[in-house]
DNA sequence: TTTTATTGTGAATACGTATTCAGTAATTAT
DNA sequence: ATAATTACTGAATACGTATTCACAATAAAA
């Protein structure tokens, strides 16, 4: 049982005050090259790390980044946090993760909570607009991610573009008959629509399968589906964009479990691009995550570093489609 | 943009001390009915939140707990992760989490940060024997998790039983080829080579599909598979255990490719129990996460809490094997 | 030599909170 | 009435660090 050291100690056992073991550390230069090497022997003997509680307490700054997701289990979140924890400790941030579930009331906790350990600053994808205006207000940046939102800084994905792309390659492929599963009508899902309707295609409104967001998603996104085909008996289409990849791979097993084969009675595309579609040969919507993710964490720590206040910022990055045996089908 | 409070500030503001609001915050009895309800009105509207940074510092305790895993992109830590988080909020407690990429330097700088931010305990998934021996003489308590460690504070599964319950399932079902595809020869593939051999059954080495740890794993586990696959030209097994799931998963992509029906051709069982083998019907070991968290947590919690440096405690928790259609059909 | 820089070091302080201690006012007992 | 409790409240302090300031010792300039 190592104890636990603080400044003091290591001053006393290399006889200098505390103010210079503190020098040391962080290599102010004023420091006379005897003492120096005398410090870091007693540092390295007893293995002191300095507190950053006090560090954070007296330099008003905690180096630490909040994240602020809606769900951990879809595996695009899971990317994002990956490369994000990566990222921000080249630049010298931890970061500390929450999770809202869906759910409004979570997130205020958890942007309370993220206030009282004294983050520098943190990335939220919103789970609506609900707290956005107290947040706005908060003395510490913040960042929306995955999309944009006028008035705040965010970083997204051109939402309107992804769903045009996976119209067009429909089209492309002879497609007549379209559906949508996904939790409501959001942009990707415009994107797809107006596509269709500029093309004279009428997006029939019984073949959006609405999945309720909240817990547990996979049951919600199973329930969902067979809820459709309860009420449809079969799909009623021949080609079905999933808003995420996770609702991709569900589908992909009750269409396997009801032998319609994909891609050659029904072609998929999914969304995020995550690995569960590529393993599974699933087509579906690339997100630059990593540029994503250095683009917001330099917006954001510029935020943190420079206090000025200038005009909120909105990024979109482009969306790419990935093609995978899921949608290689043409349609005759 | 709503300023940082401090309690001195709300002092004011309510025209008392700050040890007085403190006592407030703190819930401690001897405040006037009227001076709460004066502070807390201010409280309210100022939108003050205690700076938990100075708590920690006074206090000498963080109400943090660290948790370090392997790897992140294996849905089952990240279930891990969930539920730690509900389960120690209940307690009070915030997760801090860290990755180590099966990364032996990168776990022990992880678990310095742990140290450095103050955490009053963590959880570990280690990424193997090399940091034990120092973790063991740090100064906060910690304890090892999926699996169990003599001499460590540890609580896992039984794995010899867990690769007992598959090797029974497959020898019921009438297999006497066997395939094993993991990262090294652990616990739980000694559990079911044992029971084979028990039974008279030599397992073959060759059968034997090692997956060399990493990160990018999907990548490894197909390179892996296919490697066999190049050295043996086909499947030399009627039934094959994953040590994960996200190994059963690649396995079942591939198989599908090369027209390998399963269970048909090969029975397949997987581990972890993870909502991937719920979406895709494969047979799993089922860990009970839960009852996990809740032992760990308790006896984390109790060494923090109590100091009383008693003999370490190891527990098993016991496996079930959930069966779904990979592994049911019977072989003639 | 004396003065002026220069360099290296420690004493004192502050960050925001919790807590000990002392002290005032109000209440009860004598 | 006075003494003894009781109930509140504020002043002072400490947690571990970074930083300002003063000061000593040395080196450079006069």
């Amino acid at each position: 049982m190592v104890k636990k050291m603080t400044m003091r100690e290591v001053a006393k056992l290399a006889n200098v005050s505390q103010p210079t073991v503190s020098r040391v550390i962080n290599g102010n230069k004023d420091v006379s090259e005897e003492i120096v090497k005398r410090v870091m022997q007693v540092i390295e003997e007893v293995g002191f790390v300095p507190n950053k509680t006090a560090q954070t307490l007296k330099r008003n700054q905690s180096k630490l980044i909040g994240i602020c997701v809606t769900e951990i289990y879809n595996p695009y979140f899971v990317e994002l946090i990956d490369h994000l924890e990566s990222e921000a400790k080249k630049r010298g941030y931890n970061i500390i993760l929450h999770n809202s579930k869906h759910n409004s009331i979570l997130e205020w906790e958890n942007i309370q909570n993220f206030m009282a350990r004294q983050i520098d600053g943190f990335l939220l994808v919103p789970t609506g607009e609900y707290n956005l205006p107290r947040i706005s207000k908060l003395p510490i940046p913040s960042v929306v991610i995955t999309q944009t939102i006028k008035g705040f800084d965010s970083v997204g994905l051109n939402h309107l573009k992804a769903g045009r792309l996976v119209a067009e390659q429909f089209m492309r492929a002879g497609h007549n008959t379209f559906g949508y599963i996904g939790i409501d009508a959001d942009d990707k899902f415009r994107g797809f629509e107006n596509t269709l309707y500029e093309n004279q295609i009428h997006f029939n409104s019984d073949n959006f399968i609405a999945v309720p967001d909240g817990e547990n998603s996979n049951l919600l996104i199973r329930k969902a589906i067979e809820g459709y085909l309860e009420q449809n008996n079969e799909f009623q289409f021949s080609c079905v964009f999933a808003s995420n990849d996770v609702m991709a791979l569900e589908f992909m097993k009750i269409a396997q479990e009801r032998g319609i084969r994909i891609p050659e009675d029904i072609s998929l595309i999914g969304f995020d691009d995550t690995y569960l579609a590529k393993v599974m040969g699933i087509s579906s919507i690339h997100q630059p995550i990593e540029e994503m993710i250095t683009t917001t964490l330099t917006l954001l720590i510029n935020r943190i570093e420079q206090e000025v206040a200038s005009e909120t910022v909105s990024i979109q990055l482009e969306p790419t489609l990935i093609e995978r045996s899921s949608s290689r089908h043409r349609r005759t």
